[in-house]
DNA sequence: TTTTGAGTTGTTCGA
DNA sequence: GTCGAACAACTCAAA
């Protein structure tokens, strides 16, 4: 029974290369059956993550099929799909990448357990990470809590090579039926429309490499500086979307970065550092599993925030008369991605200045970004708002306006995706207002709104607030 | 066990 | 315009 197949259960890890799961099951030389399942804890992605996924299945698709493979779309919880297509193959059993998030854990571990009940071998890999989370511990053995130590630690450690991609991988006699990617209907909730969203996607492990590449050998050099400004072009690797549904493996990136730093690269060391950071996440993540539900420093549950309110809503719509954080807003709701200097301001604007729940904005962000990754958003959610890890001391609050004279300083950024601040706006200021929908009763036309909120006002708000709230 | 140095990304005010 | 101090106190990680 050596030629009994493996079933390969594909989520975030959307690639060939840098995939430890999949050099594992082909050196079993068994046939694999790669599976694609749509089931209730995917179904629960937004809008913008769930279309972007769908994009992703396409090109990953389509990559097998070349290899003379095939994906297999299934939709259902996932013990009863693979528990039916092991029965339909005659496979062997299943293997995965892991998911460190307490959902897919819990998943994960009960699909094991009733693989194994049937007499089937379920195993699981890493892959999505540098290091597994429990690799990484401080001197006393617990996990770190601060991101320098944890840098520190991450830095001195050998990460696992990146593996190659295999040349071809070996087919079942007989295919399992497939469902069609169409009717799953992954662009369904996607309002603002599949067009508008897709054409600032990279999609595909292919051009995510190339990309890796191009960074590598250009702007890297000068990312110390430059990331820190959103109206540049590609001065950061952009690669996030990539790495959310792994259509590129985060050691590839890794050992890049160190040839870079190694060659004398200026930049290579902070874009290693920001790499570290979404490790980071994942490590609070998987040992913190509340993370992105409760707050994370003790004291923090009692304090006041506002639940949902209509300044949240203009904060939501592009429309809070601050215009940094507008342009970031409506970035975020065209393109499915924002400028991380901004995510950090306009973050900061709606639980500083506007009061406002953590959580609310972070359902935002979970429903909008084509990146989405449940660690990097709550940890960082979490660091802005005050509550989080190694957080920022509660009276360091974004001033929008001198964020915007620092690293906007020729308004390129602001003008690019506000129409109501030019006399000619450009398409993209103006492909935010074709995109909302008619309820939100936006006209570019109409006079750009008054802020929300006197910034001086609101930080005195905020800075006694938090002084007095928080404990 | 105790001590010690350190901690992503800021703003404002007054000299 | 530039610069340093104040904004707090606490927790973490390692020695």
């Amino acid at each position: 029974m050596t030629d009994a197949a493996l079933i390969l259960w594909f989520r975030r890890d959307l690639r060939l290369s840098d995939h430890p799961m999949l050099a594992a099951a082909l050196a079993t030389g068994r046939p694999v059956v790669p599976v694609f399942i749509l089931d209730p804890e995917t179904e629960a992605l937004g809008a913008a993550p769930k279309f972007r996924l769908g994009l992703a299945l396409a090109s990953f698709a389509e990559r097998l099929a070349a290899m003379g493979s095939r994906l297999i779309l299934r939709r259902g919880p996932a013990v009863e799909v693979l528990a039916a297509l092991a029965h339909e193959t005659g496979a062997a059993g299943v293997m995965w990448s892991r998911m460190y998030d307490a959902a897919a854990r819990a998943r994960d571990q009960a699909v094991k357990a009733a693989l194994k009940a049937r007499g089937l071998t379920a195993q699981s890999h890493p892959g999505a990470l540098l290091l597994e989370p429990w690799e990484v511990a401080t001197g006393q053995g617990g996990p770190y809590r601060v991101y320098t130590p944890f840098w520190r630690a991450v830095r001195g450690r050998a990460v696992a090579p990146a593996l190659p991609a295999p040349a071809q991988l070996p087919a079942p006699a007989l295919w399992p039926v497939s469902d069609r990617l169409e009717d799953w209907h992954l662009d369904a909730a996607i309002h603002r429309g599949a067009a508008v969203v897709a054409a600032h996607q990279r999609v595909g492990e292919g051009k995510a490499l190339a990309r890796l590449e191009e960074f590598a050998a250009g702007s890297m050099a000068a990312y110390s500086a430059d990331r820190d400004l959103p109206g540049l072009e590609r001065a950061t690797s952009g690669l996030s979307e990539n790495l959310a549904w792994g259509e590129i493996g985060p050691r590839l990136i890794w050992h890049r970065g160190w040839r870079a730093m190694a060659e004398g690269n200026a930049g290579a060391e902070t874009f290693l550092k920001e790499l570290v950071w979404r490790e980071f996440a994942w490590h609070l993540m998987y040992h913190y599993p509340e993370l992105d539900r409760t707050s994370w420093k003790s004291g923090w549950e009692a304090f006041p925030w506002r639940s949902d309110n209509p300044d949240a809503e203009a904060w939501r719509r592009g429309m809070t008369g601050e215009p940094f954080v507008d342009a970031a807003m409506r970035e975020m709701y065209v393109t499915g991605r924002m400028h991380n200097r901004t995510r950090m301001i306009v973050a900061s604007y709606l639980t500083k200045h506007l009061l406002t729940d953590w959580r609310v904005g972070l359902a935002w962000f979970a429903d909008c970004l084509t990146d989405w990754d449940p660690a990097a958003n709550a940890m960082g959610w979490q660091w802005v708002a005050g509550s989080g890890p190694d957080a920022a001391p509660y009276f360091r609050i974004f001033n929008p306006a001198s964020q915007a004279e620092k690293f906007d300083p020729d308004q390129s950024y602001r003008r690019r995706w506000i129409a109501e601040l030019s006399r000619q706006p450009g398409t993209l200021a103006q492909s935010f207002f074709a995109a909302v929908p008619q309820s939100w009763q936006l006209d570019p036309a109409a006079r750009y709104p008054m802020p929300r909120i006197d910034l001086a006002e609101g930080r005195a708000r905020a800075l006694a607030a938090l002084a007095q709230g928080k404990t």
